[in-house]
DNA sequence: TCGGCGATTAGCT
DNA sequence: GCTAATCGCCGAG
């Protein structure tokens, strides 16, 4: 497994590299867990023009680790309960940022079922923006971690998704962006269970 | 200093 | 389908 490399993520085109996320693996191995998965499901937030991103409202305390140069870690907390991760892009000063919104587990699966309460391995236990937090053990401390570490990175295994099988989408739960929750910005791969937005139980 | 609210989810009706 | 859970951010006062 190679790491991706710091220009993989200082590009210009969030969507195109949120595009190419998809099937990578995303490693943490914090506290000496190894936790790893395939990511499935991506979603870009483009910069300060866009209202749906968190830059829109100018750099913040919160905020300024989007401006940070790309290969860093953007964690928050939303709805005071789920820790989002997210990957900061491009060049320092210019806010875009991908959230990761659902995962394929591969490693650490005991793990993860540990820190996410549950019982049993299904289609849900990395499924989510939340999910992802609660599994991989994302905290707000780890904002602003860089990408090539050890205890957190993304990497090429080999695994190419078909181009015909990725599919662009609107956003989820950003609908207060107005015409910004129109755009396609969400990116997954077709008919994989792992998927958040379509109900299964 | 204070109050409203969010890039969500799980569980109940 | 509806709502509680739960806390830090940010704008208003």
């Amino acid at each position: 497994m190679k790491k991706l490399s710091l220009s993989f993520y200082l590009r210009d085109d969030v969507v195109k590299i949120a595009s190419e996320l998809l099937g990578k693996v995303l490693v943490t191995t914090w506290n000496n867990e190894y936790t790893s998965g395939r990511i499935v499901e991506t979603e870009a937030y483009a910069g300060q023009w866009d209202k749906a991103s968190h830059a829109s409202k100018g750099k913040t305390p919160r905020t300024s680790v989007i401006f940070e140069k790309g290969g860093t870690a953007y964690v928050y907390l939303c709805y005071g309960i789920h820790e989002m991760f997210n990957i900061v892009t491009n060049k320092q000063g210019v806010p875009h940022a991908i959230l990761i919104r659902a995962v394929e587990p591969i490693g650490g699966i005991d793990i993860m079922l540990r820190r996410t309460g549950k019982k049993n391995f299904d289609e849900s236990l990395a499924r989510g923006p939340g999910n992802v937090g609660k599994a991989f053990g994302f905290h707000r401390r780890q904002c602003g971690h860089s990408l090539q570490s050890e205890e957190l990175y993304i990497a090429d295994d080999g695994y190419s998704v078909d181009k015909k099988l990725i599919v662009a989408s609107p956003r989820i739960g950003v609908d207060y962006a107005g015409d910004d929750a129109l755009l396609d910005y969400r990116l997954y791969i077709k008919d994989n269970k792992f998927v958040s937005g379509k109900k299964i139980n």
